[in-house]
DNA sequence: CTTGTTTTGTTTCGTTTTGTAACAGCTATA
DNA sequence: TATAGCTGTTACAAAACGAAACAAAACAAG
């Protein structure tokens, strides 16, 4: 599990960008301002999304005070454009700047980058084995196995869904969650995909056991994991 | 002094950045191709800096090819805009993306924060053997070994896909992407050579293993390596 | 140059996966 | 309980993918 703090005072950003990143191997943390986060200690993190523009201390500084004490991983964002200030924030310390408004997609691929480049142990990936009332869903050669070691067979998307809905239990994740992050569409209300994609993942498990089902429809909210997960590895 | 590698087919580009950084602690290299930059080990320069437009092969199937033997930082110049493209080739590899028209010490601002966050030193490292659930790909000498040490023979063109798969993994790699970096051509949507060219892999290493496939198929989005990958040297 | 071998490309057809439409069942609220 | 909006499931269609069989090309050795 990656730990990322963001620092942004938008609340309305930070909300769509914590959303956006649990569920993908992160654990976010929101400041919304400087001297909110300077009381967690950076090395505490793996990766720090500052916004330049905050109530007191700003950015730019805040990444300096970082700086004083930690290497660890910073990535700017900020409304202000022009190279001037790119330059500025990255000589500062900083070791990327994105300009908004941005596409979490983009935000996500260099987090990546960058943490792959500063050989974080923490990968990203959700990797290992988790385990559930005698199943076990096998995340480094993505496939599932029923209680007696039988293996389902699952599609791509479907072995990402049941990742995607473990990663994020016991919350539930709503249609519009999965539908970006597997099928990378928007999808509307009259949009059946993500219904049927479920209905065909429940189908293959109860093959194997009939009697249960780990996947809670919740009204008007999405789809709930519902087991006792372990972590196995 | 830091050696730069700039692949850059526009000589006006080139000269102008190789004119600027010399004086500022870089010795530069310039190579106008894809083909002509293979020349040199990627590993004798601390830094690339690849346009992705240059004739014959493109910079992001150069960027893979690099990638399946050296870590090297990589940085992305592209005249072409969107965040999608900017995604696409972080998540092949480069460590940053630079749309043009750029400011030069933006550039240079970005390739110092990047040698910062590599430790600075040249990492020749990834030329060697990584290993994944009893498999032992050899980067050396482009060998493959299953468990128990035995030996997989495979083509000049199995071995590639096998190392940009497995250079790549997590994230699938597009049939588009693997037709440019490994046969040099740009496939169309009905030319199966690489569906081919994978299904023979397949079917090579389930000689040795036949109960597993570490290749798995995302539709409409390519090929993905999945395994735990251990780098063994 | 010829022969035999290996690798790569093409065609083709069967299979799997996903998308769409339709309809039945369910849930909350008046 | 009636109603409107969600959700589950089936059946079918379309597209993507897998791989066998064969052809062509590359390569090595005599």
């Amino acid at each position: 599990m990656t730990r990322v703090h963001i620092i942004e005072d938008d609340t309305e950003i930070s909300s769509l960008l914590s959303a956006f990143l649990d569920g993908r191997g992160f654990e976010c943390a929101v400041s919304s301002s400087a001297e909110m986060a300077q009381a967690h200690p950076p090395e505490r993190f793996d990766i720090l999304v500052v916004d330049i523009m905050l109530p007191g201390m700003d950015g730019l500084a805040f990444c300096q005070w970082v700086r004083q004490t930690s290497d660890v991983p910073i990535i700017i964002l900020s409304a202000e454009k022009g190279d001037a200030n790119r330059i500025h924030g990255i000589e500062l310390g900083a070791d990327d700047y994105l300009e908004k408004p941005f596409n979490p997609r983009e935000l996500l691929a260099r987090m990546n980058a960058l943490l792959r480049r500063s050989g974080s142990a923490n990968r990203p990936r959700a990797a290992g084995r988790i385990g559930f009332s005698g199943w076990v869903l096998d995340r480094s050669n993505q496939k599932l196995h029923g209680p007696g070691d039988i293996h389902v067979p699952l599609s791509a998307t479907e072995y990402q869904l049941i990742s995607t809905l473990a990663a994020a239990a016991p919350e539930p994740v709503s249609r519009e969650d999965i539908g970006r992050s597997i099928l990378n569409v928007d999808i509307g209300p009259e949009d059946r995909r993500v219904d049927i994609l479920v209905s065909r993942l429940r189908k293959k498990m109860s093959t194997v056991q009939s009697d249960v089902d780990f996947i809670r429809s919740v009204r008007n909210r999405g789809y709930q994991f519902c087991a006792d997960i372990k972590q196995l590895d």
